[in-house]
DNA sequence: GCGCAAACTAGAACAGATTCTAATCCGTGT
DNA sequence: ACACGGATTAGAATCTGTTCTAGTTTGCGC
C-alpha cells in the first residue's frame, strides 16, 4: 500500500507522493501509521533536498548515496524509460539496499520526480546563460519552451517517463508553478509569480499545461517538432498577449 | 510483458494502447510473437466496439460480456480508484474468468479508457439535450467544460483514475480530440473539426489541455470548483476570441 | 450426432513495486 | 571503551498486473 508513512526519521524523506489519500483499503495488516518519535519538518531546499535530521554528520555520505542513487536511476531511465528504470536496479547500480532506496525515496515516483527536477535545474540554468531574445513575450516564452523541448527530445525515453509522471506524480512540488513561474520570468520585465496578476499568473500556467500535453503528444508520436512549434506559437500569441512590461 | 499481439482472434479485442515498443527486454522466455493464423482488421465503430469477427452469432453473448466487465470495473472504481479496480476484482464481478477479461481488455488501460468513453459519451448525449445556452464561444465553450468538471467531480475517485489513465495512456483514441471537436461544435456556427482551420482546432486543443491540467490540479486538492472556473474562463476567453459564425 | 475452432474457465506462474525482518554498522554521548 | 539509536543491508514476503496451461463449452458446418 502507498499509505505514506508520516514523514519521521533522521533520513532524507524526499517523497512528494502525497495524497489525501481517501480511505484506501487494502486488506491484509492495516499498519497504523507510526513509527519513528523524531520529528523535523523538513526545511525544504530548492528541490526536495535531502534535509539532514538533527545533526549533520553522516549527512555528507547521505548526499552522496542519494546523488549515486539518482544518477542511476537517470542512467536507467535514459535508456529504456522508466520500465527499465526497476527499483532492485537502481539500488544495485547505486550501490544501496533496496530499503535504503526506499528509505530515500518512498516510491518509484518520488524518484522519477527526483530526476525530473534536475532536468529542470538545467533547463533554468540554461535559460539564465542564454536568455531568451525574442523581441514579445510570446515569442521568448515560446522559445523557452522550444529550448526545453529539443532537450527532452534528445532522450524520448527518459522524456516520456518523466513527463508522464511528472503529470501522474501527486506531487507536492507543483512542475507546474515552476514552470509558470519561469514562463512570467521571461515574459514580462520584473514578473514574478508574487509581482503578476491572477490573470497573468493563470495565462502562464495555461500555456504550460498546453506544452505539456503537446510533449506528450509528440512522444505518443502524433505530433512532430515543427508542428508543436506552431501549436505553441499560436497559443501564446493569445495567452500572453499584452504581458511586455 | 506488454508486447501487444497482432490482433488476431475472433474476440472483441479492445486495446488501444498500442507504442512502439522501443525493444522492451524483459528476460525470461521470449514468446514470439504469434498465436492465432486467423485474422481481421477491427472495423472499429465509434469508441472500441466489440467488432465482432466474421460471423456475428455469439456477438450477443459477448456484448453483455463486454458491459458486464465494464459495468464491473465503472463501479470499482468509482469508489477506490484505479487501484480498486483490480483485474481480478473485476473479472470476478463480472463473472469472467480473468483470462476472458485480457481477452476483452489486453490491459488494465484498455478497460480504463473503455470507462472513460462511456463517461464521455455521456456528456455529449448532455450536450445534445441541452445546449449549452452562452452568448459568446468561449462562455459556450466555459459551460461546457464546467459541465463536465461538475459531473466528474460526483465521483473523484473514478475522476482521478480515469483522467490520469487518459493521460497515461498511450491510446490511439484520441481522447484530446474528442474533447477539441466538441469546443469547437459548441463554440463556431458550423465549426467540426473538419471544417475548422488549423489554427482553430489547435485553439480548442489547447482549451482542452488546460481543462484537463486543471482538472487534475484539482484533484490533487489544489484548486476549487470556483478557481477552475476563473481558470478556465480566462484561458477561453483569449483562446477563443473572434471564434463566433 | 460428430468434429473443429474459437471462446471460456480455473488456477498456476511470472514480474516488478513495495513492505517487512533480523542482523549489522556507525556516530554520538557517557 | 561501552551502550544506544538511527541507518544500512541482504533477503524473504506481499500484492497486483499480465501471461500461460490444460481442460471445458459452444456454435457451426457436415
Amino acid at each position: 500500500m502507498r499509505t505514506s508513512h508520516a514523514g519521521a526519521a533522521t533520513v532524507p524523506p524526499d517523497h512528494v507522493t502525497h495524497r489525501p489519500d481517501p480511505g484506501r483499503q487494502t486488506p491484509g495488516r492495516a499498519t497504523g501509521a507510526s513509527q519513528g518519535p523524531a520529528d523535523e519538518a523538513s526545511p525544504g531546499g530548492p528541490h526536495g533536498a535531502p534535509a539532514p535530521a538533527s545533526q549533520g554528520a553522516r549527512t555528507r555520505s547521505q548526499h552522496q548515496r542519494r546523488k549515486r542513487i539518482v544518477q542511476a536511476a537517470a542512467a536507467l531511465a535514459s535508456r529504456g524509460g522508466v520500465e527499465a528504470m526497476q527499483m532492485r536496479t537502481v539500488a544495485e547500480r547505486a550501490g544501496v539496499a533496496l530499503g535504503t532506496l526506499y528509505r530515500y525515496f518512498p516510491s518509484k515516483m518520488d524518484l522519477v520526480v527526483a530526476v525530473v527536477s534536475e532536468e529542470i535545474d538545467l533547463l533554468e540554468t540554461s535559460i539564465e546563460r542564454r536568455p531568451p531574445s525574442a523581441a514579445t513575450p510570446a515569442g521568448r516564452a515560446v522559445d523557452v519552451l522550444m529550448r526545453a523541448t529539443r532537450g527532452l527530445m534528445r532522450e524520448p525515453e527518459l522524456a516520456d517517463a518523466l513527463i508522464r509522471s511528472l503529470i501522474m506524480a501527486e506531487v507536492d512540488t507543483p512542475f507546474g508553478d515552476r514552470m509558470a513561474g519561469l514562463l512570467l520570468r521571461v515574459s514580462g520585465e520584473g514578473l514574478t509569480l508574487g509581482s503578476a496578476t491572477e490573470e497573468q499568473v493563470a495565462l502562464a500556467g495555461s500555456l504550460g499545461s498546453v506544452w505539456v500535453h503537446e510533449l506528450l503528444e509528440m512522444l505518443r508520436g502524433r505530433r512532430t517538432y515543427e508542428q508543436i512549434q506552431r501549436r505553441i506559437e499560436i497559443a501564446a500569441d493569445r495567452l500572453l498577449a499584452g504581458f511586455g512590461a
